[in-house]
DNA sequence: AGTCAAGCTATCGTATACAAGATTGATGTT
DNA sequence: AACATCAATCTTGTATACGATAGCTTGACT
């Protein structure tokens, strides 16, 4: 399934970028790059148009490409989105949420609630991730759980800002139980509702979350 | 801003898979499309490559492209996921359209309205492709808008499929003015009902929808 | 001394050549 | 006669080379 070297290439730049070894506004070297791999630039610049496609970087013409800025209102944008998809996921779920699904959210649940009392934070994010692809497969639809998963994917550095927030690990899980309640009582409304709010990032927190983000930089 | 070739020939090539020269499941041939476009096979590549981010395509290891299949399940599934993103576009221009975009969407009405009498169909379909533009982008938030176009432009082909039934054209002209009252009285969630039921293709209607596309093959 | 223009350089975009793998057809064997 | 295996050809994937363009630097003129 894989299209060996450019999509091998692709997925390293995409962590790479994420991971914040090239900064925002950071222009990627076509040559350079080719010669790190050890391969030709014609693999790189294929990556180059996943990553674009991806909304990673900006290709200009004749300058090169560079390390998109996700600005503060982009990002909040984005953030509205997620809860919106969320809250559409949360609300198919309570439909079609099978008594399976619901076991594996509750050991999810329970798997983070153990790493937050161990304070393992990297086994929290794992499980966290879990928790909510779950919810996004019992949808039950698997274009939106594919959208879904996009948007979380590009998310992912920002939300765990959001969460190193005071206090929110312990808030979380609170709300993760809450979920799980109005999924296994098949309540559509109060779940969407539910996840919206849980992933929407609302009043001051937007400012913590803008300094997290300056702080990185 | 436009990449030259690649991108018109992916503009191109996209064009002509939605419209129907390339079936789906038929295979794209790279030499030959080179050989019409009159260029070499590089651009055609990378113009495959931003096909395949749009999902119109398939590429398979060392086998070539393939024009991807929807089947019926992800097209419901699709149209789905449109009716409620362009729920939550309603619900969010409740809150913050402004008078001028209501004037402009009458207008879009009203345009609307004078094709659907002159039986000029491409005409109704322009408009009513504006009509649903407006709304996304007075939903305030520019990533939701993408998003949305995005989706709307991979259902292009069977959104008009879809109004070609019988009576469907007047009914949908009677939901878009319920819609933009409920957008001008700011109810946000009778707007966002509103456009759900209005894009959701559902019942009875998947049947003709489905009986359309096999008929098109 | 400052500004504008021209030329140079570096990098992108495209073409072409080459290598590797897959498929299909043919031939040989059972 | 049918099936399997091998080889040849076609097609994809990668490398390299060349042409074009944009930005930068330098020099000349005001």
């Amino acid at each position: 399934m894989d299209r060996s070297r450019s999509d091998l290439i692709a997925e390293s730049l995409e962590d790479q970028i994420l991971r914040g070894r090239f900064g925002p506004g950071m222009r990627l070297d076509e040559t350079k790059l080719a010669e790190e791999h050890g391969v030709s630039r014609t693999p790189i610049r294929e990556a180059f148009q996943k990553l674009t496609a991806a909304g990673l970087i900006e290709q200009h013409p004749r300058r090169g490409v560079f390390v998109r800025e996700i600005g503060a209102v982009e990002l909040i944008e984005m953030f509205e989105v997620m809860a919106e998809i969320e809250a559409i996921c949360g609300r198919l779920a309570a439909l079609r949420i099978t008594d399976a699904a619901l076991a594996e959210l509750d050991a999810a649940n329970d798997r983070c609630h153990a790493a937050l009392e161990a304070d393992e934070s990297d086994d929290y994010y794992r499980e966290n991730e879990v928790f909510h692809h779950l919810i996004y497969a019992q949808s039950g639809n698997r274009f939106l759980c594919a959208e879904a998963e996009r948007l979380h994917r590009r998310l992912k550095p920002f939300r765990r800002l959001q969460l190193q927030l005071r206090g929110r690990m312990t808030q979380s899980m609170a709300e993760h139980r809450d979920i799980v309640l109005a999924l296994r009582a098949g309540d559509s409304d109060r779940c969407a509702r539910l996840l919206r709010d849980h992933v929407a990032v609302q009043g001051e927190k937007f400012h913590h979350l803008i300094a997290g983000l300056r702080a990185a930089e």
